[in-house]
DNA sequence: CGCGTTTGACCAGCGC
DNA sequence: GCGCTGGTCAAACGCG
C-alpha cells in the first residue's frame, strides 16, 4: 500500500461553489486560449469552468435522486415509504441539506452504508421525541445527519442529511478492510459497528445488534488531483477496486454518496445488494470503471 | 483499552 | 438586551 502524504493531498475544504469562485478570482488566465479577447476572457473562463465541473461531476442530479427514489420504492417491499425534500433555492441560503421522511421498515434497520457517530441528542420543541445528531466518523468527512421521529406518525423517521460524504459508503457487503487505509485518514472500524447508530435511528429504544463482517477487498486511496495548469481541482477520493467476486457484485457509486441505502433499498438494507433480485445497476451511478472520483461532490445539492 | 453513547453544559442565532 | 431554541462540545460512562 503506497503511503499517501496527507500534507500533499491538497484538500480543498470548501464547497464546489467556493472552489469555482476561487478559480474565477485567480488572476491567472484559466484554460483561456491566448487568442481570446481580453473582454471575453471572464466569460470564457466561466464557460471553461462549467465544462470542467460537468466533466468532473457526472453524478446524479436531484431529478436523478428522485427517479432513484421512485425506482427504489417500486422495487421495495410494501409498507415502506420515504419522501425526500430539498431546501428551496429561493429560501435563503442554499445548503447541501436534504430531508428524508422514512416510514419504519419491519426489520427496524436503516443502515445507509455509512458509519455515524452520535454526538448529541436534544429534545425539540413541540416534539416529544428527541432529535439525535450524528456525524460521519470519517475525520475528513463533514457529513452529518439528524434523526427524529415525526410527531404525527411515530413510525416515520425524519432524517436530515447535511453535507456529502467524501468517501465511499461502508455498506455491509462493501466494507473496506481496516488494514491499508491508515494512510488515507479514513476511519474504518475494526468491527463494523455501523449498524448501531442506525438501529437507534429506527428504534432508539432497542439496543443495537451485531453487524456483519466486511467481505470485500476495496482499497480507498485519497489523492489530491490537479489540472494540467496545477490548479487544484479539489479533494478526490479514488477507489481502486480489487477485482474480487464480492465487489464485482457490489456496485457503488455516486448515488451511494447522496441517497442513503434505506432509500435506495428500503427495507432491504441489511441484505447484500447483489443478492437482491430487484437490484439493477442501471438504477444507480455505479462506477463501471476501476476508478471513481467522488470528492468534488460537496455542496452539489 | 479503545471506541461509541449519553447527557449536561455551553454557545450562537433569532425573534421580541 | 434578553430569553428561547437548536446545535455542538466534552467529560463520564458502558461495552466488547
Amino acid at each position: 500500500m503506497e503511503e499517501v502524504d496527507e500534507s500533499e493531498a491538497n484538500w480543498f475544504d470548501g464547497s464546489v461553489e467556493e472552489l469555482i469562485h476561487e478559480l474565477l478570482d485567480d488572476e491567472s488566465p484559466l484554460f483561456v486560449p491566448p487568442e481570446v479577447p481580453e473582454s471575453q476572457q471572464a466569460a470564457s473562463q466561466k464557460s471553461v469552468i462549467n465544462k470542467l465541473i460537468s466533466s468532473v461531476y457526472s453524478g446524479p442530479t436531484i431529478g436523478d435522486i428522485q427517479r432513484a427514489l421512485s425506482m427504489g420504492f417500486q422495487h421495495g417491499r410494501s409498507g415502506s415509504q420515504a419522501v425526500i425534500s430539498f431546501p428551496e433555492k429561493g429560501s435563503g441560503k442554499m445548503e447541501n441539506k436534504y430531508t428524508l421522511r422514512i416510514k419504519s421498515c419491519g426489520n427496524g434497520l436503516t443502515n445507509d452504508g455509512y458509519k455515524w457517530r452520535k454526538y448529541g441528542q436534544k429534545s425539540i420543541k413541540n416534539n416529544p421525541n428527541p432529535r439525535s445528531y450524528y456525524r460521519c466518523t470519517n475525520p475528513r468527512c463533514n457529513a452529518k445527519k439528524q434523526v427524529e421521529r415525526s410527531t404525527e406518525d411515530p413510525e416515520v423517521l425524519i432524517i436530515t442529511y447535511e453535507g456529502l460524504h467524501l468517501h465511499y459508503a461502508y455498506s455491509h457487503s462493501c466494507l473496506p478492510p481496516r488494514q491499508g487505509n491508515s494512510t488515507t485518514g479514513l476511519h474504518v472500524p475494526k468491527k463494523p459497528k455501523v449498524q448501531q447508530a442506525e438501529d437507534l435511528d429506527q428504534n432508539p429504544d432497542v439496543r443495537p445488534t451485531k453487524p456483519e463482517a466486511p467481505t470485500t477487498q476495496q482499497q480507498l486511496v485519497m489523492i489530491g488531483e490537479k489540472c494540467p495548469q496545477g490548479t487544484l481541482l479539489g479533494p478526490v477520493l479514488r477507489e481502486e477496486r480489487v477485482p474480487t467476486e464480492d465487489n464485482a457484485q457490489c456496485p457503488q457509486g455516486l448515488l451511494e454518496d447522496i441517497v442513503p441505502l434505506p432509500v435506495r433499498k428500503p427495507c432491504n438494507s441489511t441484505s447484500s445488494q447483489a443478492s437482491s433480485p430487484h437490484y439493477s445497476p442501471s438504477h444507480s451511478w455505479s462506477p463501471n470503471s476501476a476508478h471513481l472520483d467522488v470528492g468534488i461532490l460537496s455542496n452539489m445539492i
